[in-house]
DNA sequence: ACCTGAACACCGTTCAAGT
DNA sequence: ACCTGAACACCGTTCAAGT
């Protein structure tokens, strides 16, 4: 043993990733640990710290691929939608789609608790940035009379919503039960606020 | 040592919750261990285990004051405000308020996760459905001419929603600063649903 | 009856030592 | 240079043994 080379750096990252994303999707994310994840792809403990700084920087990364996914799903919405307003309402019910779908990989975005003052790092920033641009520019078309200022407001306001809804109603807080309800709701929220918002 | 009786049951239960609300309120719900609410009061950790079955039902109690402590705000909110319009507005409010000033104990109600299959104890459901009764009977005063049904969805809608916008905003994840931007976004939340259910 | 303290099975993180 | 494995300082939870 020592100096076994058997896999690259990035093999290593990669197999780690995967490893923790099966543990996290079959037992949720308290069941992730360091000495869990080494062990399913054949390492020790300490290789993994050669490979991350620590498990913040470990779920960062984790938590950046369910980004990553959760943005190409949120395209393929904007692509099969020519109505800004059906797209509004069918980005909102997929947010929640993808939740429910992915619970345990999506509750750890929210779950993991930021590195205090330093806030988030950039490419991480980035991945948000880039899902509320997307919510912008239609909103932007929708109520076109708007500033651009009160379009912000707008796009926050719809994210921060859905985000709550499907936040409660994944962790079972909300006193209501299956997708049919949940849509309900969302629908709501979406009908209205940009009623609302174009009166 | 051994048999000390200096505190009745009921006695180590209210000073166990005290020095864990205390740990939890300086740094966190991460820094919560029953050892060093066992320390900070005095006993060892088995004595915790005599007086709390395990770790999720101590949080669970802990969680029950902070809702505890919710409701009495939202209670005096109530009082406060005849108009109800302006009383709903000033509950959404009240909510990111007691959020921002209580972050770290509002924030541990969310971040445990429920016990699996077996859901919430009746009196921790109990108390969240004391909070959605307050709103909804305020939202039947409003939009009087909606059936009962409606109703319930717009009660939740509109807390999903404001628990939303407060979550994101309390872990800086809407890339809004301070409080009039957050009561920003709740106003335009709550004055544009309001209008679109009454149109 | 009440409480202890040691034990068990885990953690994250570090780092001297091996090849 | 790469990886190990043991160490350190923690966890939650249990339970025989003391008074």
């Amino acid at each position: 043993m020592a100096r076994r080379s058997d896999h690259s750096r990035d093999e290593i990252r990669e197999m780690s990733l995967q490893a923790a994303e099966q543990l996290i999707i079959a037992q949720g994310y308290k069941a992730l640990s360091a000495r869990k994840v080494a062990s399913e792809i054949g390492y020790t403990v300490g290789t993994l710290y050669l490979v991350f700084k620590n498990q913040d920087e470990f779920i960062l990364h984790i938590n950046s691929r369910t980004l990553d996914e959760l943005y190409q799903s949120m395209q393929t919405v904007i692509d099969d939608h020519q109505d800004a307003h059906a797209c509004v309402l069918a980005l909102c019910r997929n947010y929640y789609d993808f939740a429910a779908a992915n619970a345990n990989r999506w509750l750890l975005i929210f779950e993991h608790a930021l590195p205090e003052d330093n806030g988030v790092p950039d490419w991480y920033q980035q991945r948000i940035r880039g899902g509320f641009e997307m919510l912008e520019k239609l909103l932007q078309s929708l109520v076109a009379t708007h500033k651009p200022q009160q379009i912000g407001t707008a796009a926050r306001v719809l994210w921060g919503s859905v985000h709550g809804i499907t936040m409660l109603a994944i962790t079972r807080k909300l006193d209501v039960v299956g997708i049919e309800s949940v849509y309900e709701l969302i629908d709501s929220l979406v009908e209205n606020y940009l009623a609302g918002l174009t009166r």
